[in-house]
RNA sequence: GCCCCCAUCGUCUAGAGGCCUAGGACGCCACCCUUUCAAGGUGGAGAUCAGGGGUUCGAAUCCCCUUGGGGGCACCA
């Protein structure tokens, strides 16, 4: 094992994201290429938004997707695992307690008496005088008369961190150096809220350091955040970790991904029927490649080629065809037992919806993969392809039998005699070769495309076209 | 508004000065196969490498500017 030490740090505000999925994933094979360490942060200081549902939701998803992890939660609400915990912030409480102690004894943080109101009137005289929204210092030279004065009217303090001048600069794993001077910063940024809760800012560089995290590998958007995070390292003495930051997933417009605008939940892409393999070689190549022209590759064999080199630096379009083609080209590769396990619960939705009346099994299931696993897109397409099968009745729309050749008359009349000849050949056992020929002989003495007769025999027997 | 990041076919990308009259994949269009739909095969359309200056014998590749796009600027994460 080497020292190498990463992590994804999911918020349980919501359900697994779409982006939240790849940089987990491109942690996990940065980690497993260089026989690093993978770890699991809860980031569950947002109280009123976060909630164990949506922690289910993250952990079960991760595991869906293959991904294992060497330190942090497994299962939803349980306890977690390795030696650097706990792995949920908001056990780490008297940690963060302790690190503000310090930078407040230390002057490196002050308390700051401002209400929301005062911030907010603050922030709208600055947008109206076209200035970039900075915090006006108001409390960062209170004496203690004035601070005592503050408390005596009942004001809780919130926690500013001091923001020294200078240039922040840093060698980003992806980017090369970036240069940030910390006048661009806001000004002196909370860490600690009022109710005495601590922010993200605060608690990501306090866990990155104690868990002795070596790479921070995370989303463009914390880019412009990374010098407030090395102020931190610094003021509390610890190491900086490398910083490499990946480019954002874009919604088609070239804007970051968002619910609004994209499926940014992974547990809807597996409820859909999007198979793990399939999503995590869409995932990584999304903003990675291999260098070389191979495209449909496993886990396994992403951790062999990964190499932070070929992360791209530009956003990625999230591409749903191709996830798509993917997702077909993995179902196609998938061993049939594996199918049959995986589209069950599939089937039972079906049953659930009243669109099959019974549940096909595994052996009538076994029968039908060589002519469905290459025609399923994603799981959820088997109600379509093998529906009919299943219900009691099949119901036969009149208008979905092809017109371009044949009106429904010519229609009515081969069906009556293709039903004659079907029945004149007597008990088969239906290969290929014992119905077709008398039906083709049938197309061919009529004057009929055989094709035609076919298609309406399709239609009749099992409700479609296809 | 300020700061930061980015820029090759519609999309994902290869390309790390000559191998590029820019390669692959998805999608699209033909054709082949074919009893429909797929899958597969073959071929095609599709990028003056955002634009303009340099550097160099030589630039998609290096530098600068412009333009465009994105992200960040919370007592959210």
């Amino acid at each position: 094992m080497s020292d190498i030490r990463v992590r994804i740090a999911p918020s349980p505000t919501g359900p697994l994201h779409i982006g939240t999925a790849r940089t987990a994933l491109f942690n996990y094979l940065f980690a497993r290429h260089n026989d690093g360490t993978f770890i699991v942060r809860l980031e569950d200081t947002d109280v009123v938004r976060s909630s164990i549902a949506y922690e289910k939701d993250i952990l079960d998803g991760l595991h869906w997707l293959g991904l294992t992890w060497d330190e942090g939660p497994d299962v939803a609400g349980d306890a977690d695992h390795g030696a650097f915990g706990p792995y949920r912030q908001m056990e780490r409480l008297p940690i963060y307690r302790e690190a503000a102690a310090r930078l407040l004894a230390a002057d490196l943080a002050y308390p700051c008496y401002c209400t929301p109101e005062e911030l907010e009137a603050d922030r709208r005289r600055q947008e109206a005088a076209h200035q970039p929204p900075r915090y006006s210092g108001r409390c960062a030279r209170l004496t203690p008369a004035e601070r005592a004065a503050f408390e005596a009217e009942g004001r809780v303090a919130a926690l500013r961190f001091r923001v020294p001048e200078g240039v922040i600069s840093f060698d980003d794993m992806i980017r090369g150096r970036v240069e940030i001077d910390t006048a661009n910063l806001g000004g002196d940024f909370v860490i600690v809220r009022a109710d005495r809760t601590p922010l993200y800012h605060f608690t990501v560089v306090i866990d990155d350091a104690a868990m002795r995290i070596s790479h921070v590998i995370r989303g463009e958007d914390h880019l412009s955040n990374t010098p407030k995070h090395i102020l931190l390292f610094r003021a509390l003495g610890e190491a900086e970790p490398a910083f490499g930051h990946l480019p954002l997933i874009l919604n088609p417009d070239r804007t970051k991904m968002s619910k609004r605008k994209s499926q940014t939940a992974i547990g809807d892409y597996i409820a859909e029927g999007f198979v793990r393999e399939a999503m995590v070689n869409y995932l990584a190549l999304l903003g990675w490649s291999t260098g070389t022209e191979e495209e449909v590759l496993s886990l396994e064999a992403l951790v062999e080629r990964f190499d932070v080199a070929h992360v791209q630096k530009a956003g990625a379009v999230f591409d749903r065809e191709r996830l798509e083609w993917l997702n077909g080209q993995w179902i196609r590769r998938l061993p049939p037992d594996d199918v049959i396990d995986r589209l069950r619960p599939f089937l039972e939705a079906e049953l659930a919806a009243g669109r099959i009346d019974r549940i096909p099994t595994d052996e009538e299931i076994r029968a039908l993969l060589p002519v469905i696993q290459e025609r399923l897109p994603t799981l959820g397409a088997i109600g379509d392809l093998i529906g009919f099968l299943f219900v009691d009745e099949v119901a036969v729309d009149v208008s979905v039998f092809p017109t371009k050749r044949w009106d429904l008359g010519t229609t009515h009349e081969a069906l009556s005699a293709a039903r004659d000849v079907i029945a004149s050949v007597g008990q088969v056992s239906y290969e290929a070769d014992e119905l077709e020929p008398p039906l083709r002989r049938l197309a061919e003495e009529r004057g009929w495309k055989a094709g035609d007769l076919f298609m309406a025999i399709r239609v009749a027997v099992t409700g479609r076209t296809a």
